[in-house]
DNA sequence: CGCGTTTGACCAGCGC
DNA sequence: GCGCTGGTCAAACGCG
């Protein structure tokens, strides 16, 4: 929109960059961990290239700490189908641009903030709260499917909701019962969740990750033949979203973007975590960690698995206002994708292929989908980007 | 009957 | 103000 978003998103193909182990200099925003490890000149894409020293993409971001297991990318198992060679990518997506809000996880030097992703939607601007708390699950005023969303925002967007709700059930108006929709106030903009994006190669637009959706609209995407498709977590209180689409250009890649956070464990035990008790430190499958049940993986397991499978996985990560990864909240993280997080990903993933990483890049900057929306410049720089190699 | 999907209508935000 | 677009609602419907 503005040139600082576009500077943002200039740092997110900086990243995106480094998938092809190019590490651009320009306009890193300061401040960011991702600034901070670009400039080192790492490679935050290549896991493979980490492997040898322990470190990788999930570290960078600071996800070491919650030892991010090899189950969520394990996608060459056996319930592995079609897809031949697959990619995935996660973005982030914040509010906005604000950062640096959420303390440093273990390690300070790794924080996963960096990148903020402009917000296509008007929810940068006004900050209704203006905390940086994350949103906090009202599981009493949640009870209402048609109102899971702005249940789901803030509790100030909660209460004025509720009240009106509460004003209109009083006046009992008969134009109210026409159409129930929208109590909505105005000068109350939508307080988007952080979403979490990421791109596979799938033909199944609906991935299994553990937790049950209810499909609740489609949408035609603009330029693009294939719809997008919004889902709601079917769990009482728990209002994360996540939209579905197809990507126009290449019909195989599957853009899932996850909205909000789960105030629940996935109702399904992934695959090679059952029985498998919490660390310690981590006290429940849906805390603490972005990538939620993974944790529950040994960290051995993690690089055993690693190192025999090299996987390589391109990541988009951005952090938002209310984006508090080592937040109390919910248990942990205030920004929690644990739809994602399951492990259950019983899509059909396969990692591995050493062009899967730059192959996700393509597939993300090919893409017409919402990450079009999200990312815009990526696209462009990073064609830019493939000609130089080309 | 419960749950999930489909689908047309509606709403809000944004750009012009 | 108007039109476009993304997002959501909710009735109707299907399925087990």
């Amino acid at each position: 929109m503005d040139g600082r978003e576009t500077g943002e998103l200039k740092t997110t193909i900086d990243q995106i960059s480094m998938a092809n182990s190019t590490v651009f200099s320009d306009e890193i925003i300061p401040g960011s961990s991702f600034a901070s490890f670009a400039s080192s000149g790492g490679s935050i894409f290549d896991m493979s290239d980490n492997n040898q020293r322990g470190s990788g993409f999930m570290d960078l971001l600071g996800f070491q700490d919650f030892n991010m297991p090899p189950s969520l990318f394990d996608f060459s198992s056996s319930q592995t189908t079609s897809s031949s060679s697959s990619s995935m990518m996660m973005v982030m997506m914040p509010p906005h641009h604000q950062q640096q809000q959420q303390p440093p996880l273990a390690s300070p030097t790794s924080t996963p903030t960096a990148v903020a992703l402009p917000e296509r939607e008007s929810t940068t601007s006004e900050v209704l709260n203006g905390s940086t708390a994350p949103t906090t699950p009202n599981s009493s005023s949640i009870s209402s499917s048609s109102n899971e969303a702005a249940a789901n925002k803030n509790e100030d967007q909660t209460t004025t909701k509720a009240q009106d709700e509460e004003a209109d059930e009083q006046n009992q108006d008969p134009e109210k019962t026409q159409k129930q929709l929208k109590p909505k106030k105005k000068n109350q903009k939508r307080q988007r969740e952080p979403r979490f994006a990421f791109m596979t190669k799938s033909e199944v637009d609906n991935l299994d990750d553990g937790y049950r959706w209810r499909k609740y609209g489609q949408k035609a995407v603009k330029n693009s033949p294939y719809p997008r498709s919004y889902y709601r977590c079917t769990t009482a209180a728990c209002g994360v979203k996540k939209r579905v689409e197809r990507s126009s250009d290449d019909p195989s890649t599957v853009v899932t973007t996850y909205e909000g956070q789960h105030t629940h464990p996935s109702p399904i035990m992934p695959r090679g975590t059952m029985g498998i008790a919490p660390l310690p430190d981590q006290p429940s499958a849906f805390s603490s960690s972005p990538f939620g049940v993974q944790q529950l993986l040994p960290h051995h397991h993690y690089q055993q698995q690693q190192q025999q499978q090299q996987p390589q996985y391109s990541y988009i990560y951005s952090s938002a206002p209310s984006l508090n990864i080592s937040s109390p909240a919910y248990g942990g993280g205030a920004f929690n994708p644990s739809s994602f997080s399951t492990g259950l990903l019983q899509e059909r993933y396969n990692f591995g292929s050493p062009s899967s990483s730059s192959s996700a890049v393509s597939n993300l900057l090919r893409d017409h989908g919402l990450l079009q929306d999200i990312v815009p410049q990526i696209r462009k720089e990073a064609k830019e980007e493939d000609h130089l190699h080309q």
